[in-house]
Parts: C-alpha cells; sequence; structure tokens
DNA sequence: CAGGGGGTTGGAAGCGCTTACATTGCACGA
DNA sequence: TCGTGCAATGTAAGCGCTTCCAACCCCCTG
C-alpha cells in the first residue's frame, strides 16, 4: 500500500498524490477531492521514512528530563505530550538521570533520530556542577535544531543557536512568599534546598533578596541543602533543632521537603502553623497530602509547558519567538501559613 | 555526511559499509577495521529514515498510557523507557486519556511512525465500561506488531495476534492483605476503589475472596468506589460514617484514596490504626507523606515495567515468549495497621 | 596446471516519498 | 486565428540506505 496505489485509484500521477498530502496549493478542487477519497478508501497513510528521506522531519521532538517518575517532571511531561499532539507532533522521551555522561548520549540518540526539536524539562540539566563545558552538548545541539528549556537557562552569547527558555518567575515567588513571612512576624526562616539547579539556586536567590530588603541578616545555617526526599528534608531540619537554632519558618524548593518539615514538626510536638510556618512549592498533590495541608508556590506546569510547546512549534513552522518566556507563580495558600 | 563519505573513506563499496553497519558476518576483519575507523572519524551516524526505508523498524517503541502524571504511570513509564534505552530502543510517548477515540487515535499514529511495538501501561485500557469492541483496535494492531500490556490482560482466543500480558497479582494480593485485617480481628472493612479497570476490579476479587475464605458477607455498602482523587476518598467514607454503618478497616485500590482514608479519620479524631485499619496500594511516595505512614502493597512497577520491555526486546528479536508473566506483590507494612 | 568452491567485495535495483522541471491544456487578448 | 501566459499535471531524479546477485580472488584439489 503506497502513494502509487493512491495515484492508480485516483487516476492521477504520485505527484499530485503527493500534492495533496502536503496541502500544495497548485492543485484543482476537483482533483484533490478525487485523491482524498482514494486515501480514504484505500485507508492510506505516508509511509513516515520516506516521508522523511524527502522532507527530513519526522514530526517528533525529544523530551529529555532526569527523571520522569519525578512528581513536578511527570506533570511537565504530559502537559508538554498533550500540546505536541495536538499539533501532530510525536514525544520521544528520554530520561537522563544526573549523569552528564547519560545526557549527552540521551542528547546524541535524539539527534541520530532526527527529530525536528528538543525539549529539555526541568531546571536540572543547567546546574551550577555543570563544569565549564558542561553544556557544550546543549549549544551544539542548538545549532542544528530548536531547543527549548523548560525552567532552565542558558545565558551569554549564542549566535547560531537556536536555543529558547521558559520558565516561571521563581526568584519573585519566593521573595514575596518569604516577605509575607516576615510581615508577618517570623524571623527565623529557614530555606530548605535539595539541589544546585537552576531554579533551587534561584529561589535562593529569592529567599536572600527578601532577607535583604527587611534588612535581616541571611545566616548560612538557616541555608539547608539536603536530599531530595523527606528523610533527607527532615534530618535537616532534626540537625538544626539539635544545634538549638531557633526556626519559626521553613520556604522548601519543592513539596516533598516541605512534607518533611511537616513530619518532622508533628514528631516534635511543634504546632503547624502556629509555632513554625512551611511553605512548599510546585503546588503538587503532595501539598493535599499532609495535615494541615501544605501551603505551596504554584510554578504553573501546564502554563509553562504548553507555551514552550508552542514556542517550539513557531519556530518549527519557521517563526521566529523570543529567547526568553516568563511566566508568574502563584501562591496557593492552604495550612501551614496563617497568612 | 552519508555513507558514500564513509566508503570513499575507507575505500570500499558503501555495500561494505551498509555490512558493517548492520553486523554481517562477511566481511574480512581487515576491512571491518577500516570502515569502522572511517566511521569514527566522520563522526558518521546513519540516517534513520534511509535506514528504515530499507529495514522498516526504527528502534522505537511506542508507550500509551492514560495520564504519565499518575504517580503509578510515571514510574512506570520510568523504568520502561530506562529499561528501552538499554537495548538501544527509543520511547515514543502517548497520553490518550480515558477518550476511547483518543486512545485508538493514538493507536494510529503509533503505527503510522512505524514503531516496531507498543507497551500499553497500566490497566486502564482494559476496563468494564470498554464496549463490546472496544478492544478491537488492540488485537487489530497487534496482528501488525507486538503488543505489551503492562498490568492489563486480554482474554480469549487471539490466533495472529502478538499480545502479551506482564502484570501483577493484584488479587492474591488483596486477598492476602484483607485476611490478614481479618484475623487481626477487623469485621467491617471496606474496600475502596475508583475505577472499573482491570486491576481495580482484579483487587475487588480478591477482597471478595477473602472475605468468602472467612465465611463473612461482602456487603455492597462496604464496596465504594469514588473519584481517583483524595476529596473523593474521603467523601465516599464520610458518606459512609454519616449513614452509621461501622467500619474498622479500609483496603484502598491506590495510595491516594489510602491518603483520603487517613484524612477522614483526622477529621473525626478516628484512631489510625488503633480503631481504623488502612492499606494502600502502590506504595508510592504518598506512602510516605501521611501520618502515620501508610501500610501499602507494593506491586513491583520496577519489576512488571522491566520485564515487559525484555519481553517485547525478545519477541522483536525473532524470539517467542510466553503470553502471560505474573509478578508477585509484596505487603509493606507501616503505620497505619497494627499486624 | 586447470577447474571448482568459498569467502569477499562491488554494482545496481529498489524502498516510498518529494520536488525541480517539463509538459499540457485552456482561457484570454490581440 | 494565433500566440501568450498561467494553472494543473506528469516525469524523473534524487533522498541514503539495504540487499540480491554477479564478479572476483585465492587456495585447494584432481
Amino acid at each position: 500500500m503506497n502513494i502509487y496505489d493512491v495515484s492508480k485509484k485516483a487516476g492521477v500521477s504520485i505527484a499530485t498524490v503527493s500534492r495533496v498530502l502536503n496541502g500544495n496549493a497548485n492543485v484543482s478542487e476537483k482533483t484533490r477531492e478525487r485523491v482524498l477519497s482514494a486515501i480514504k478508501e484505500l485507508d492510506y497513510t505516508p509511509n513516515v521514512f520516506a516521508r522523511g528521506l524527502g522532507l527530513n522531519t519526522m514530526k517528533a521532538v525529544g523530551i529529555m528530563c532526569t527523571d520522569s517518575s519525578d512528581i513536578y517532571l511527570a506533570n511537565a511531561i504530559y502537559y508538554l505530550e498533550r500540546e505536541l499532539r495536538r499539533f501532530n507532533y510525536n514525544a520521544i522521551l528520554c530520561c537522563t538521570g544526573n549523569d552528564a555522561g547519560a545526557r549527552k548520549s540521551c542528547m546524541q540518540l535524539l539527534l541520530d533520530k532526527r527529530v525536528d526539536g528538543i525539549i529539555l524539562a526541568g531546571s536540572q540539566f543547567i546546574c551550577r556542577d555543570a563544569g565549564v563545558d558542561g553544556y557544550d552538548y546543549i549549544i551544539e545541539a542548538a545549532r542544528e535544531l530548536p531547543i527549548v528549556l523548560v525552567n532552565g537557562r542558558l545565558d551569554g552569547n549564542r549566535d547560531g543557536c537556536r536555543l529558547y527558555s521558559v520558565l516561571c518567575a521563581d526568584r519573585e515567588a519566593v521573595c514575596s512568599a518569604a516577605s509575607q513571612l516576615i510581615e508577618a512576624g517570623r524571623r527565623n526562616i529557614v530555606y530548605l534546598y535539595s539541589g544546585t539547579s537552576y531554579s533551587s539556586l534561584n529561589k535562593l536567590d529569592g529567599f536572600t533578596d527578601a532577607m535583604n530588603q527587611a534588612g535581616l541578616p541571611v545566616r548560612p545555617e538557616y541555608l539547608r541543602q539536603c536530599t531530595r526526599d523527606i528523610a533527607g528534608a527532615r534530618g535537616s531540619l532534626e540537625a538544626l533543632y539539635s544545634s538549638r537554632m531557633p526556626f519559626d519558618a521553613v520556604i522548601a524548593s519543592d513539596d516533598m521537603l516541605a512534607v518533611g518539615a511537616v513530619k518532622f514538626a508533628f514528631a516534635h510536638g511543634i504546632r503547624v502553623p502556629d509555632d513554625l510556618e512551611i511553605i512548599g512549592y510546585n503546588n503538587s498533590v503532595l501539598a493535599n497530602c499532609t495535615e494541615p495541608e501544605l501551603t505551596s508556590i504554584d510554578n504553573r506546569v501546564e502554563l509553562v509547558s504548553t507555551r514552550a510547546v508552542r514556542l517550539l512549534i513557531q519556530v518549527l513552522g519557521g517563526g521566529s519567538a523570543p529567547p526568553l518566556d516568563i511566566v508568574a507563580a502563584e501562591l496557593i495558600k492552604r495550612n501551614t501559613t496563617k497568612f
């Protein structure tokens, strides 16, 4: 079943069938209809490989992420794929983990597959520990096809690259949240984070901004890095607690860590939010699991993902797009805060 | 940069280069080395489209699921993709939602893309409400390429189909868990579930088995179906509670629902596990979020996913495989049960 | 030394599509 | 009536690979 069968059935040449297939205008309405009905009748679909050979596009984009089972990334992937399919693109998923080598080989795999574009989902790709040439593989790839960073950003002069970012205003969101805590009288606020990714450090900056604006000192003991799980977060707070440093609020870079904070408080009979206010990040399902439920900053994963895809589609269509698109976050108030 | 460049560099014909590329044995060791070094030197990778045209394979498999942001499915996808890539296959993700039409069109999209096989992840594809011809699109597709159902199963005579199932012994797991509750003296056990998927009903059967084995009646009021979220689960229990039907244990078909049960208990000052024992399912991250932490049945998502991929790879390699592969679940005891 | 056979290699025909270029046919104005 | 021009269509040359088949070389046997 190929284009020749269709051309025979419709009584035209394969060139005409191809024109109809590709929406070429130089086909009379009568012929177009004849071809279309032949296609329908034969239930014909063009061979992607042959088509790819000619057009050098497979109508697929790669989605790279560190770990698709992470709640935030799983959501991002869902929205990315949904939006891509709306535009008739398929999503090829690659989970790289945190290994730099794996990232490069995943990227190469996608390039070899001749995907039309690549979306790097999650800020983990842009990370303080990346090293001098840690992003070369991204830059390099961006010379060949458009790349969109979701919640990540690469600065500097990138001539000849098609490199775009769609991200959430994490810094401003954390600054605003911290400011509200300060205004409510909290003075010993802990910032709890798990990685050195772009957004994690960005949030840290936002926290610092708020403290500076209020004229409060940023004490390093209150900037607590831990492993990205409940136990890690809890353990970090336990350590702080044992050292008798008083704290009356926690801002976490992820709901998962905030859950750890709630558990810490529960274990010590610390009342939340009266004695300890807690703010999570991502506004994920975890925020509804704890008692009391988490106040959390919503980083608009659906909106960001959707915009990322739209931007990519626009670029793939030959259009231009702004290299940077920033979406505002939103504080969702629940019961771990009093304001 | 194509096969001609390589052949020129290596001083051989393109046929020989192709033989080396495809591991054909009829190449002398010396020639093979010369070609391989030319390939390395030129950093050549074959064009997937041209290759696909010839071989009719793209080294990619489709993963269909209803919703990749679901915690269980997100995990399954992670493990599936990881294992696929180990075998040099890419994963093309398609989230269909619960719409039957979308499922069919997703399936068609994957077939059109000429994927080598398809994995249907999650039991939602096999569902009581599917209707008479609800699975025809699966059967049909399985005539063209191998399909593996993860946690789903299609019975009946399927000549000419390559249709396989890898699943978890959900029924036995729930039966065993319920039996333990009964043995511990619980008599009014609620089974809380959210859908009519294959595994959900399977679990329900397991619950019934346990009650029957113990000679206890299965009262329909205690089989509670709700929406797949915390509020739905909680609401369902609230309704039961208001109707003054006593219950002293809850088995949920998903941790999410179990969280709702914990919240219900908290709201009414019911002590968990003393007055109410709760068992979740999937042993997801949610099990660690509540206070007390959830006892949960682990359905071995990593093992099941890995086996599903191995099975598919085996079939794709021309081998045969058992149509059904069942993995035992494991009860993970935490603090919402006393035994 | 001729003939045969097996291990290597090259030539060339596809695979199914796109598209530049050639061709056709028709309407229109001169 | 005959160009002229444009819209519609066909022809054929790729795209980069796989693979059948033929050709070759070398060594062994008779």
